[in-house]
DNA sequence: GCGAACAAAATTGTTGACAATCTTGTCTGG
DNA sequence: CCAGACAAGATTGTCAACAATTTTGTTCGC
């Protein structure tokens, strides 16, 4: 179960921290390779280095800062072939999700995915690549939900997650809204059909093209 | 990076604890569900509470016990659903890593892979099924090792971990290793004929009645 | 006898100080 | 001028004590 991110709430310090560190790392506030010394955060954030301790140990397992022995924190760069390689998992356990996805979704499911589908449409064909990039990203999260496989919906956004910077640059790349939007669409269809094989094939279809894209 | 277990060198205390406890657990030693107090786990290790501490943080994010606030850590029960998702996970992870294997492997990593098969061949011939878990295991962890996709291999030992329970359940159940083995030659097979996609296909295929093995 | 309020025990969460380790800059000898 | 030893500073790792929270057992009123 991955943390949510909510400060503000009444949570423990630790908690607190993490959302807060996460938040920051995940929206760009700290520079790729940026050292996190455990005073300075902790000061930052309000909290003891206990808790920043506990959020860094955190975030190391979910590969977001990578930790070296009495040498310090800093976040992690992901490489464009780690990233490939994070792609390539995605790839088959979002094709996973997909089938799961298509075999069990309701009718009222379908109609909220073939909304999604219509939005992105409208987004393409109004040139707002920034909205759709937040559309394709509640597209693939809808059909992780409605798979209800928790595994993969947990292994996904520890991915995810490491994969904000790389996600930005190809959003904002011109003509790739237009080919990915066929892409999802054929993915939508095939849940709406309550095909698992077709299901599947369009997922990887979508996301090996993603990879031939970070490969620019 | 996964952090090995190997007590005994001149590790930190942080680390000494996580080895013991992964160790512990990973071998049984803890009963399922069974409390894990801090204080208690600090004295039987030796090392003080903060490591202790530390230690769990990162087991728990390794999926291997649950913590809840104030209330305490638990080692983790897997159920026979959780099981089943988990293995579902794998299926696909595995066949990319076995895609990926077949199209790298060289000629020596080939002969060790066909070594094992004989060896499996072996095992099940004199009725062993111990030493075949074994050669089970150590076969899987050679083709992720071949694939050299680093993220999947992280994933899927996250995800092997959690199962340590129901793979013993399994490996002693009669008749099982039996069909196993077809299966599992199979793999060596395709991965020996450097064909990703038959070597894909047989990684499902044993999985998928691994899935059905596990669904008594 | 039963339920709720209350008190005591156990356990986790937090804090600040101290020790161990690594990095960096300086100095000495060649 | 350079290599290596060495000292100073910065940073993480560890520790023991304290605070907050939850659980459990007890008592009181009905």
């Amino acid at each position: 179960m991955p943390n949510q991110a909510r400060p503000g709430t009444g949570e423990q310090a630790k908690q607190l921290a993490l959302g807060q560190l996460r938040e920051a790392i995940l929206r760009g506030d700290m520079a790729p390779a940026q050292r996190l010394v455990e005073n300075e955060l902790a000061e930052q954030f309000g909290v003891t280095r206990a808790s920043i301790r506990a959020a860094l140990i955190e975030l190391e397992s979910q590969g977001l800062v990578e930790r070296i022995r009495n040498r310090g924190s800093r976040v992690r760069v992901v490489t464009v072939e780690e990233a490939v390689a994070i792609t390539e998992c995605r790839l088959v356990l979002e094709g996973l999700c997909a089938a799961k996805a298509a075999a069990a979704v309701t009718d009222a499911q379908v109609t909220e995915l073939k909304d999604l589908g219509t939005s992105m449409r409208k987004a393409v064909a109004d040139g707002e690549p920034l909205t759709y990039s937040d559309l394709n990203h509640e597209l693939h999260a809808r059909i992780r939900e409605f798979s209800g496989q928790l595994t993969a919906v947990e292994l996904l956004e520890r991915l995810n997650a490491q994969l904000v910077r790389h996600r930005f640059q190809l959003a904002l790349r011109p003509g790739r809204p237009q080919q990915s939007l066929s892409e999802h669409l054929a993915m939508i269809e095939a849940i709406a059909a309550r095909d698992p094989q077709a299901a599947e094939a369009a997922v990887r279809a979508h996301l090996t093209s993603v990879i031939e894209a970070l490969r620019d």
